[in-house]
DNA sequence: CTGTTAGCGCGTTCAG
DNA sequence: CTGAACGCGCTAACAG
């Protein structure tokens, strides 16, 4: 315990460097026996070498660091098992950080990164948009490579990331719902701050113009994530008495909410109204009705955002700046046939 | 970017010492006005100490690390963010691991923390008990303080750690049913080779020599924690027409299978039979009829893992190295009311 | 109140 | 094929 590549040098009478070089198997240019006693002297003393030392000459800790919201949203966990799974497979470690959306707590989690060196971040928080460029350009001039998950940056150049198609998802739940003859549909949106959910708006709008349909916008609706959100905004709904043959909600747990209020007035699904919901959480299959979705390849997006951000790290170019990752419109119980 | 301290040291006109003292508020012992002065290059150039260069000397990496079997899992997400958010309050980062069970992946997590020279290691996994001494012995071996988080071990010296006492939360269910009058109960049990569902099993048990009844062991099965087990378990039961009131399961996600069985057969609950999960995972108060369930304080947990941990590395004396965290019998729809 | 010296544990020239 | 010497960025005595 405690033994440092000099103790072992003195054991085996040689010099650290000889040992440095057996260690990093560059262990061409040393003698054979010289490199099995040595290999038999770390064993026997149980010697690890200090990645901190190392490091401190290297330039490199082998340590990632993730930001997201929050790991108890159920949608996380996939995206930081994905991630963490591939850090490990090239043999790097990760920070996990939850910033509950916090510009503050992002910032202070970055600094303590920087701190220690890592090699690099991988960003799926900060629904605010001038926090995410103000971490950019912390990380930019320290020179810490990162790489933005799931949650892009509009306008600004691109930077490297790997992202839903929001649009394309949101097109196809709405254009399923249209070409099934709807056309009083109910959109329950996430906070429109959040770019997802804002392009999740768009091709919602898109599908509709595409299919000449006008929007009645007083069946539109901003929610925020959470199951009650979803549940409350449809309940007002229907006291208002508003007329409405399906609803298309931002996310999963918003859809179930949905889900709740309409069972709790006696409206039959799929019969009276179709429902659709965003992200394929594990639970949207366990609810009854098992939930209709727009599944997102979530584990995979955390895969490929550590593979880019590892490429970068290592030098070695990547393909493309920007991944875009293609939404599937998975039908459950909560819809009818597709037309056709 | 990539200033040092050897840097601000030479434009301050001042040697690294004096630096080093402000940086570390050992300021009682240096000027007010070169203070100030220090502080305002510091500034100015963006400089962060190295926690690697720091860590070297000091031995204090500032970085924890957590094990846990999937943080896929509903379970671990609440450890976790306790964990992490206590940690981060004390100033720590935490390492997030996935070790998927395997002792093999474990082994090779506790090395690279080792390397990585952390500070202390919160271990919520290892289903085998030999994995697990093993483990401790190299974290022993190198004195790095750990904390067992959920799972024990029993048998060995009681190492450091938090744990749910799992016996009286079975207990409580089981005494529950008996106590209204059910003589014929179901007990779907996790994997017997984990401690946690073992203890579940003893509380089982007790409960039933207590009030005097007799076990058909009959009606005792074995799954493995997942939904698909408990949905298929309680499906053969029905088909061998092997009668019970009641079903009580080692975790939430089999006793929604089992709830699942229940319903594709037209039995009502909790009328004709009543259902207690173990847990209380977020999906349980989901599920249609909510589940009755035995909680656990599982982000409690986290936070208390988290706090011994650093408290041991801080060298403050721990109160005491067992903490044994009370199970809860949270009442919802798939039972009657208590007795009295 | 401040500077000097000496490492922490390692990788890396450059000689031999 | 191997060793000596230096430096990575920082803290910690010990002097002054």
């Amino acid at each position: 315990m405690g033994s440092t590549i000099k103790d072992i040098a003195r054991l085996a009478n040689v010099s650290k460097a000889t040992v440095s070089r057996v260690i990093n198997n560059k262990s061409e240019g040393v003698g054979e026996e010289t490199k099995q006693k040595i290999l038999r002297i770390i064993e026997e003393l149980n010697y690890r070498p200090s990645l901190l030392a190392r490091g401190l000459v290297t330039k490199r800790t082998h340590s990632l660091g993730l930001i997201i919201p929050d790991i108890t949203n159920p949608f996380f966990p996939q995206l930081a098992r994905g991630a963490e799974d591939t850090a490990a497979k090239h043999g790097y470690s990760l920070f996990l950080c939850n910033s509950d959306n916090s510009p503050e707590k992002e910032q202070r989690y970055i600094e303590a990164f920087i701190e220690k060196r890592i090699d690099g971040v991988m960003l799926a928080s900060s629904i605010s948009k001038s926090a995410i460029q103000s971490q950019i350009q912390l990380l930019k001039s320290v020179d810490i490579p990162f790489t933005l998950l799931d949650r892009y940056l509009e306008g600004s150049e691109p930077e490297t990331g790997v992202f839903l198609d929001n649009q394309a998802g949101a097109y196809q739940a709405t254009d399923y719902l249209l070409k099934n003859g709807h056309r009083r549909i109910v959109f329950v949106a996430g906070p429109l701050g959040v770019m997802t959910s804002w392009y999740r708006f768009q091709g919602f709008q898109m599908a509709h113009y595409d299919n000449g349909v006008e929007i009645d916008y007083s069946l539109v609706m901003e929610g925020d994530y959470q199951l009650s959100s979803g549940k409350e905004l449809v309940e007002r709904l229907i006291e208002a008495e508003l007329e409405f043959t399906a609803i298309f909600a931002g996310n999963d747990m918003m859809a179930i909410g949905a889900l709740k209020a309409l069972q709790s007035r006696g409206i039959k699904i799929p019969e009276t109204v179709e429902v659709i919901g965003f992200d394929n959480i594990e639970l949207s299959s366990l609810v009854e009705p098992a939930l209709t979705t727009v599944a997102q390849p979530t584990y995979e997006m955390g895969v490929k955002g550590a593979q880019m951000l590892i490429r970068v790290i290592e030098g070695e170019g990547i393909p493309e700046r920007n991944v875009y990752l293609k939404p599937e419109l998975l039908f459950r119980a909560t819809t009818r046939h597709p037309v056709g």
